[in-house]
DNA sequence: ACGTCGTTCTCCAACGATGAAGAACACAGT
DNA sequence: ACTGTGTTCTTCATCGTTGGAGAACGACGT
């Protein structure tokens, strides 16, 4: 026998394959005789159970996917991370589909559950638009939504104080003394999504304080939002002349390219030009100078969106029917000031 | 009927479920005409395979899994990226199981795959040491190592030219006249590892040049390489007051770390230090100064890890019997010179 | 003495696919 | 006409577990 079966730990404490599988499922009208000679015939055997067949049967595999577009970059790592995290805690595991910002990975990841194991989906897009709203209604599984590309009132959501967070970027800025901000990270293609947010709280910041926006300040990114085009968009707004002594990025990374490109230029930051990232990564903490950022929540918008996602199978699960409206969970954000900014007066 | 099965594909079309299974499965021996209306009754029902039911069936899940410390670390977010592209190209999916740098998360890790769906485990060990081999030998399921925490004659595993490397850096660092180099991110528990590989590495390229170790320029990092870590080794070795003109750090965030805290103490990185790291992760391309450092072959590592775990899973298919012997593969290693370090004259 | 109830356990039939074996048929060779 | 061979498809059992139904038993109230 390789590897030993129900029916095998049955035989061996005398009782029949359903009693054992009771006393493993935590059943509790077993007597506590028969629940001993039980646990020993498994421990002698060392059975493990077959999640296989469970599945088969139950119709559900405790695996969760998360659709990210790239674990290299460190915000979605750490978010992948706490994600995990929550998952262990609740004894769930998770399939991770990295989506590489692409369209066509997008559309896989939402496409995989069905062929695949997973009961539920965590999904945080980059490709897909406003427009690809319906292809998230109506899924025949439970799907949480991240990030703010796509939105629809038919599905749970976790999402960041975008327009707020870009705001007390600019907002502290403003505070120590700039008055020639630029905002790195701008995108042509999208009409939603975080840059549009995020560039509202930095438009709103400015006129709340009689400024306007100066197109010159603008830094696009259409490329992502990596360091190397937070560097090619700073170059940019450096090139075109205009005077520039805070800067607005609208991530980490773009935030630290930015800072390449200040240093390349021989500007000295925070003395000359003052900057401020968004996502508090672990490497803002290091940089040098060290970033000024916002923290969006990470953890909390893990913890939510797992959370959300376990109540709805638990919902499928037990057809008691009293189906919960959709959420949608704004996390806290949070302002951490580091060496890029002076102090504020 | 919620979701369809073969048995009303086989209906629909007229054949029995088998002929269905037949046909999907690609067996030749099927009338043109019977694939046709199968695969027509498979497109009006919109008819997927119930994996699980597959897996019961065959005993293969099309799962592997990927233990490693933390995916917030941009060194195992990149190599996870790695194995999760190569694994799509060969049609597999990949179960990540961070194991947070604990011993009790990899002993979790390697007994998940008995109780979860895995087929077989690419394992990078962090804080299982030699002593706990004899864990990794005799697993029932087939297991590919990375890393150089622990080896075993039993086991494919796959590494990379850690000496090879640590002297490539230090050799530059003393090919542009430095003579006072650091090395951060020694530990003190481990009789192997990386961190002993690395610094033989440091250690022979300066006795190759009649020059012996300093323990003042050793900078310890016991409680992990990270950037934090990386400062405080920095700092420690500064103030012992001994000269400092070249830091060779054990990985990227120590090296990104201690130049942090040269630039918190005013020195000039390259001007009055010059710095060399390990890992090639992305950020080492965007610090300021960017980072020389050394690409252990990151994409050949996940490449060559997958390739070798499925190439065992085979084996465990088709009991022709032929199970070739345990490989080691260490993968190619490249310097990388960027402006950490001065021109080579 | 009898029905009711709670406890403890068993039996059977699924879950949805696939492997093994073989039936049915056509066609060729003798 | 008969056997052999190749093609095409079917039947049946099976992977290992769990849901549903209910059997067996003792205790209890009336």
């Amino acid at each position: 026998m390789v590897v030993p079966t129900m029916a095998d730990v049955a035989r061996r404490a005398g009782v029949s394959a359903k009693t054992v599988s009771n006393v493993l499922s935590g059943y509790p009208y077993i007597r506590e005789s028969t629940r001993e000679r039980v646990l020993a015939a498994v421990d002698e055997l060392g059975y493990e159970i077959n999640v296989t067949a469970r599945i088969l049967r139950s119709g559900r595999s405790g695996l969760i996917g998360l659709a990210v577009p790239e674990l290299g970059q460190p915000y979605f790592g750490e978010l992948a991370d706490e994600v995990l995290a929550a998952a262990r805690r609740r004894d769930v595991q998770v399939l991770i589909e990295p989506t590489g910002f692409t369209r066509e990975g997008e559309l896989a990841a939402l496409r995989e559950p069905r062929r695949r194991l997973v009961d539920g989906l965590v999904f945080s897009p980059a490709a897909l638009d406003q427009s690809d709203v319906h292809l998230l209604e109506n899924l025949d599984y439970p799907l949480v939504l991240l990030g703010e590309q796509v939105f629809s009132t038919h599905v749970d959501h976790v999402t960041m104080h975008n327009v707020e967070g870009a705001r007390a970027a600019t907002e502290l800025l403003l505070d120590v003394g700039c008055r020639r901000i630029a905002a790195i990270g701008m995108l042509h293609a999208r009409t939603a999504g975080s840059a549009t947010l995020r560039f509202q709280g930095y438009r709103e910041a400015l006129e709340d304080r009689g400024l306007a926006v100066d197109d010159r300040l603008l830094g696009w990114a259409d490329d992502g939002w990596h360091r190397a085009n937070g560097a090619r968009a700073m170059a940019a707004v450096l090139d075109t002349g205009v005077e520039v002594d805070g800067v607005v990025a609208f991530n980490d990374a773009l935030a630290l390219g930015a800072m390449h490109e200040l240093g390349v230029r021989g500007l000295s930051i925070p003395r000359d030009v003052a900057v401020v990232g968004f996502d508090d990564v672990e490497d803002a903490r290091y940089s040098v100078p060290s970033l000024t950022t916002i923290d969006p929540g990470r953890r909390e918008i893990a913890q939510v969106a797992l959370d959300l996602l376990l109540r709805r199978l638990d919902e499928v699960g037990s057809p008691g029917g009293s189906v919960r409206p959709p959420v949608l969970h704004v996390a806290d954000m949070r302002l951490v000031e580091r060496e890029s900014t002076p102090r504020r007066v």
